[in-house]
DNA sequence: TTCAGTACGAGAGCACTGCTCTTTGTTGGG
DNA sequence: CCCAACAAAGAGCAGTGCTCTCGTACTGAA
């Protein structure tokens, strides 16, 4: 072992204990109120050493929202390969559940990644992949559907406008070899609409005076959209 | 025209006019950006002199808050309202694009109600009327057409807890002469929350990737969930 | 083992923020 | 006509993100 990995992994430790902090704050105040001085504080350092581990405040937040991305891939991914692989409404149940759960035990990283965006605040591509992994997830589900049959087209007219913007995403399938219709595609994006709208609805605090018992409502709701979807 | 009503004419317009202001820079920089400051400045006053108006940055954004709702509500009202009477589907489609109209010029103002709660930030009672008055609309519209004969109920099972959730609802509609089951209810949500949803995912740039012709695919996935509805 | 180069933390400082307090000016109504 | 109510100004406080400089400690090669 040289002695640069040396300085390199006492480095990368710091990093991941001013990420900590800075999550400790952010469950407590929201990203809004995120002071990269108050982390420095809650470290025993002088604000201006915080910037030699990340640029500016808003490099901060980008890592943040990817560890958030992340964390809820991993949850979802987890709970999805815990279910029968031709259970395909399990399957897809145990997603909306995940996304559910990790959405209401880290309210303020998902208002990171899905709530207001923040101005001037362009997401760099490294965040690209870990926001897509819940995606694949749902993707995958999807065509192992209609690989295994039990997934039909709705034959619902399509707009051309729309069926032409719906290409790349149907190569996309059928590079994965699930032949799949437009119809299916505009439904499983409808339905991932569905999944965010209904828990920002519900974190965001949009549904009180309407839906009170959320845990049975949402329940619900997936199941009709999982049958929405075809399965 | 007592004295007393000068004083409070000119006061009431310093107060559009630093709203209109406020607006203005919210439209630039978004809402965690709006410096009472740079209002101040904007306006050829001191910041502390703001104060007089608004006790509290808070408050200016409570107002800002206030006013989109209103100016969404009217937008949704007049398009609505330009609809024949018995056209239910028409009403409501006209309903889902006047939202996403508004909500497309003035992100920001979106953004301000839609978006991420602020931290330590709990919306004044004052702003439940205003924020009612889609949900308003959408109701009548569902009212309507059930009074009219053409919607039916899905004989969808519904668990028993969202059931007893939804009773304050059933009593809303009932007095207003519409006999209304909970599965419309239950349809009638998730249809307002994927309007939501939608416009959401598209003005957040969670869509980039995978949708680009917004218009043509948001009025298609309307109308399905219009279809979805009953209506 | 020595030594140049680098990484690091500390501290001062800049321009900004929300907000408070005191002082000064203005103006409307008894 | 004068005084009270109101408005604006200005200074000031504590906080923010961020920059720059400076001394120290450590590292990797000679």
């Amino acid at each position: 072992m040289n002695a640069a990995s040396v300085r390199s992994r006492v480095r990368a430790e710091l990093v991941d204990e001013i990420k900590e902090a800075a999550r400790r704050q952010l469950a407590v105040e929201g990203a809004a109120a995120l002071s990269l001085r108050a982390v420095a504080r809650e470290m025993g350092m002088v604000s201006s050493a915080v910037y030699r581990y990340f640029p500016s405040r808003d490099d901060l937040l980008t890592a943040l929202i990817v560890d958030a991305y992340n964390a809820m891939g991993e949850r979802v991914e987890e709970a999805e390969s815990g279910v029968r692989r031709t259970d395909f409404r399990g399957r897809w149940m145990a997603v909306c559940h995940a996304v559910r759960d990790w959405a209401r035990t880290s309210p303020h990283e998902y208002g990171l990644v899905f709530g207001t965006p923040v101005p001037k605040y362009a997401a760099p591509a490294d965040t690209i992949p870990p926001a897509m992994r819940v995606t694949v997830v749902l993707v995958r589900i999807v065509a192992d559907a209609v690989r295994a049959g039990v997934l039909f087209p709705d034959r619902e007219p399509i707009p051309k406008a729309v069926r032409a913007d719906l290409a790349p995403i149907r190569a996309f399938f059928s590079e994965r070899g699930a032949i799949v219709d437009d119809d299916l595609i505009v439904r499983s994006i409808m339905a991932w609409t569905h999944i965010y709208g209904a828990i920002s609805f519900e974190l965001f605090g949009h549904r009180v005076g309407t839906v009170t018992e959320h845990d049975g409502f949402f329940d619900h709701e997936m199941r009709r959209m999982a049958a929405f979807v075809g399965l």
